[in-house]
DNA sequence: TAAATTTTTGCAACCGGTTGCAAAAATATT
DNA sequence: AATATTTTTGCAACCGGTTGCAAAAATTTA
């Protein structure tokens, strides 16, 4: 059993409020008080219970960490640099996984329960419902990595510029000389894709010359990319495609392999978030780098500045990003 | 501000107690009065604060998931089938995050102050001195995922059998036809590279026409992997590989083909983990399966009956796996 | 040195729940 | 209908902390 507020007092002949005071920063000890108090946790190795603690500040230090893409290893990058970073300001994630059957109310409950801080929505493709409900029950709530769309302006968002990426990559394309090209997206309904394709066709409008189809991939995945790279295949193809994001890219390269062509030589191939795997020699896509570590940081700044101001005013914090050439695109 | 159960007292007409019993499952309460206090908690949107309630429960169903695996995509898998795992289960994972800097009795002490029910460690090279710190400030704990050695003897374990990984593997590359096969494994000190090591030679003492040879990566990843494997093309190397796991190997092809030879014409790779990368076409990585569904499932299971049971005997729960061959090998 | 001011301390109430116990109510037995 | 038994209910104390307030102690000022 863990010892409590009360051992201490006792053995150090001081009342739990002395003990609870040298605890707690900014309140008033003597320097004799604080140091017979301390050496008496020392002894007996105490800590104060934070959950306990939270009943009267009304802080548990506990964020949600809620995300549905546990599948994309970018998103390990994310929880990697998310959980580190959070503890790093004294900040503890509680890990949600949310999946496609989970009911949003559900899981807006469960974090009440736990009296969250606030939450972190860290997902790319999120339905809007979600954050609705976490806001109903009045959770301060950071979407990072998505979601900025007409329907969030009164929330807290902090991601990537979406339609800088998809203008980026039709200018990317273009400049590398293809003429015909491709637009493979993630999800239609999906608030990043729409703000990638606006980008890209926003480029088009000045370029009459460029011939531009579009299609979507079921998710961000392996194997949606590689399926929907497959049914392109089965006619006449543009000479380059950019894709919804790297694992549709290099499910959609495992597809163009498949069917005895070659990237970058028959098709070319560009990729969004340069993932480590992206790097790697066999791979080696072209793609756009998300500055991950700035959006993280930045969310987190964020949320603490929201603890301390919960009406603070929504912002939307937009970063941009940048083109990474590797090898699957080639000049034409 | 949440609403508290003194509120649904108040309009249910009730008396606090009422209201607790209702939402406790197996406290006695009559069908009228669950009726009364249901109602008046719906209107309310009452939920019990589990914090509040963990403190005369002394259960606050928070597991402390803690891991120094954020960087292999195998641990993506692993956070998933976890996170949902408890979830399902009602238990809620704290995650934590230790790099080499993290001091383990900080580590400890911090899971303490949260009250978590028990920690499942999810890792394949955690220093065991980390295991200890946990075991010492006297929370239960499990080993998922590595760590199995002498020195843990005193703690529930549920991993693969790493030895029988080891066996297979040099069985499979001697069964090919190769006669000169290497073992290139993760970090030389973590238990689970040397068990696979143990299983390795034992299966090369009743074949004493094949030569091998042995050396270790220096952590489970890309670079550590293409970087061993660099080094050894400097010298004549052996006609096939073991590697450490999935990541590594996979770093192995690619030092392999950056030197112009391929796999496995050249050189024959295979791995361990099967990650989902391992099989897109692109990589094609014959490897060893770990059952990874049922041992997480398993350390689930073992978590509930040890909350149930506190002192239970320590058991290691050993899960065999088997070989996937896609293309990394060849029959010689 | 006495009075005024500031700092330190403990008391007691509270945070949001649970629970042992005894009284009250409901049900069963005679 | 009276009594015995069982079930339901509320009171009050407790879980491990924090905090407003007033008394006590220490310090400053006159």
């Amino acid at each position: 059993m863990a010892v409590t507020i009360k051992e201490v007092a006792l053995r150090a002949q001081v009342s739990r409020s002395a003990v609870s005071r040298t605890f707690t920063d900014g309140a008033s000890v003597s320097t004799k008080m604080r140091k017979k108090v301390i050496k008496a946790a020392n002894e007996l190795g105490y800590a104060p219970n934070i959950l306990a603690r939270s009943l009267t500040t009304r802080r548990t230090k506990l964020i949600g960490l809620v995300s549905n893409n546990f599948d994309n290893p970018f998103f390990l990058k994310v929880f990697d640099l998310f959980t580190s970073g959070l503890q790093d300001v004294g900040l503890r994630p509680l890990l949600v996984n949310l999946t496609s059957e989970t009911d949003p109310a559900q899981a807006a409950h469960m974090l009440r329960q736990y009296s969250v801080d606030g939450v972190i929505v860290a997902s790319s493709e999120l339905p809007a419902i979600f954050s609705k409900a976490f806001k109903e029950v009045n959770i301060p709530i950071i979407e990072s990595f998505g979601m900025i769309s007409e329907d969030t302006s009164d929330m807290h968002c902090v991601s990537i510029d979406n339609k800088q990426c998809g203008r980026m990559a039709a200018r990317l394309l273009i400049k590398k000389g293809y003429t015909n090209i491709g637009f493979m997206g993630g999800p239609e309904n999906v608030s990043v894709s729409r703000g990638r394709f606006e980008g890209f066709k926003e480029v088009l409008k000045s370029h009459p010359e460029i011939q531009a189809s579009y299609s979507y991939a079921e998710s961000h995945t392996f194997a949606a990319g590689r399926k929907e790279m497959l049914r392109l295949l089965k006619s006449p193809t543009a000479q380059a495609y950019y894709c919804g994001d790297d694992v549709i890219s290099i499910g959609a390269i495992s597809a163009i392999q498949s069917t005895g062509l070659s990237v970058p030589e028959d098709i070319g191939i560009m990729g969004l978030d340069d993932i480590e795997i992206a790097g790697w020699e066999n791979i080696n896509l072209t793609t756009i780098h998300q500055p991950i570590q700035q959006i993280i940081s930045s969310t987190i700044e964020l949320m603490e500045a929201i603890l301390e101001e919960p009406d603070r005013y929504p912002e939307n914090r937009l970063f941009p990003c940048y083109v990474v050439e590797r090898g699957t695109l080639k000049n034409q």
